[in-house]
DNA sequence: TACAACCTTAGACCCTACTCTAATGTTGCA
DNA sequence: TGCAACATTAGAGTAGGGTCTAAGGTTGTA
């Protein structure tokens, strides 16, 4: 499919898709047999990678910590044993960033509870 | 206290003490008895707000939101019903920023387990 | 063949949240 | 009194993550 399609499919726009392809995260293909135009053209592992990347950066990755877990998701580069490496340190930072909000959520709670009861 | 204990007592620097002050985070005052400086003093209160956008930015809450919090918390303008509208918005959207968390967490647990398994 | 609706690139611009510099003034201690 | 260690302001610079424009080329349908 054609950088429209793919921007229809995800929701992400098609400069920022290709701000996504410059930084690295996709990459598209220019066909061969095709020799009238220079377009590019994705495949559906490219949807799957910009919905992982929406995912991630909704939850507070940058896009270079998600660079890394693409790499672990879908490169032949790197071994088992990396890319279990980088999946778990991912893991590790979630548990973090839910434990913090938790944190927050407790505070702000409780905060909530002493406005109520002194209407201050 | 003076900008410097502020910034060692928060670990946050001078600098940003001033970016946030600027933004209208956080308000020192001038004592009206000295008149050779023009240094800003800063109370308990303010040590206790820096504490909370230090909290709330790092679970990834704009300035901005950070602002609206520092309201509902700190402001006399406010009547209680208002501030516990602010409170709970913000209850609601951490409960949501958890929700996302999980998600992410279990995409990315279950594509763990598929790269042990089958050593892709 | 005209025209809308695509595609490409380079590069400028924007917002957020700092971070730093320069120029200048004040304080406290030897 | 000298001087290090503070304080102030205005304003410039930076990084991350887009967002937009201009100037061009291509495609498909009427």
């Amino acid at each position: 499919m054609l950088i429209n399609e793919l921007s229809k499919k995800t929701g992400i726009t098609a400069h920022t898709i290709r701000y996504y392809e410059r930084y690295g995260l996709i990459k598209g293909v220019r066909k061969n047999e095709i020799k009238s135009n220079k377009y590019y053209h994705y495949d559906d592992e490219v949807v799957e990678k910009l919905q992982l990347i929406r995912d991630a950066k909704s939850i507070g990755f940058t896009l270079s910590e998600i660079k890394q877990l693409l790499d672990a998701w879908f490169s032949k580069k790197f071994n088992v044993a990396k890319k279990v490496a980088v999946l778990d340190e991912k893991l590790i930072s979630i548990d973090e960033k839910i434990k913090q909000l938790k944190e927050v959520k407790k505070l702000i709670a409780q905060f909530k509870r002493e406005v109520e009861e002194n209407d201050c």
